[in-house]
DNA sequence: ACTTGATCATAC
DNA sequence: GTATGATCAAGT
């Protein structure tokens, strides 16, 4: 059952509200798919649930999931506190291809710039995980300058062709992590002396602190 | 317990 | 191979 796309930012979240409180379970019966036993070999199952209940139009092009919004969905495995249990993807690296691009053009702040963050229940049985409250969350200026940071810091890195000096404890709030089928998947990159090299694809992700300080100031009552 | 590095599925 | 969607599981 394919949704269509919403027509405004009130319908996506009008739908989006709609699913809180909802399992995987009623959602999937809704969608008229079946829930896998478990996310091990399905580990994108969640979110492309989620992009198909809410009309996501974009499928695995490099759009946003609801491109004449401008919003991008990401699913966030929460703990029953709600606090995110895992990092969250964004984007791949341009490994040779991002030398010269400002913060502003970047793929990770296009991506960030609109986010509708739908949290979900990690652990039990997948079936029965409870949807949250979702979030449609745009950067605000502290967390728009650590994002800018770190991103200009580890492109530098990129561009200097010390790729393979940078591991994922580099970088406050956003870290660069391998994003591949495999650890010998190869793409090109630039080496330590601007040479043409190969390399394991990288991707970058937010921290899970990160989207825990950006739910806990939307859901908490400041005080 | 938590994070880092590795991996899984699918479309094109 | 690149992109989409992420979580797994080893290491500390």
């Amino acid at each position: 059952m394919a949704t269509t796309p919403p027509q405004d930012k009130t319908e996506l979240l009008r739908r989006a509200d709609a699913l809180a409180g909802a399992t995987l379970a009623d959602i999937a019966a809704a969608a008229g798919v079946t829930v896998p036993a478990d996310l091990r070999r399905h580990k994108g199952w969640t979110g492309q649930l989620l992009e198909q209940v809410l009309g996501a139009s974009s499928g695995s092009l490099a759009q946003p999931d609801f491109p004449h919004l401008g919003v991008e969905m990401k699913s966030l495995p929460v703990d029953r506190l709600g606090r995110p249990r895992e990092s969250t993807y964004v984007c791949t690296v341009p490994l040779e291809g991002g030398c010269g691009e400002r913060w502003e053009e970047s793929w990770v702040c296009r991506k960030l710039q609109r986010v509708l963050w739908l949290p979900v229940e990690a652990g039990g049985p997948l079936a029965e995980r409870r949807i949250g409250t979702p979030l449609l969350w745009s950067p605000d200026t502290e967390e728009a300058a650590r994002l800018r940071r770190d991103w200009e810091e580890l492109m530098e890195l990129i561009c200097l062709g010390r790729l393979e000096t940078i591991t994922a404890r580099h970088g406050e709030v956003l870290q660069i992590r391998p994003k591949a089928a495999n650890a010998r998947s190869l793409c090109p990159a630039i080496g330590p002396d601007g040479e043409p090299i190969l390399t394991n694809p990288r991707g970058f992700y937010l921290r899970a602190g990160f989207t825990a300080d950006l739910l806990r100031r939307h859901f908490q009552l400041p005080c």
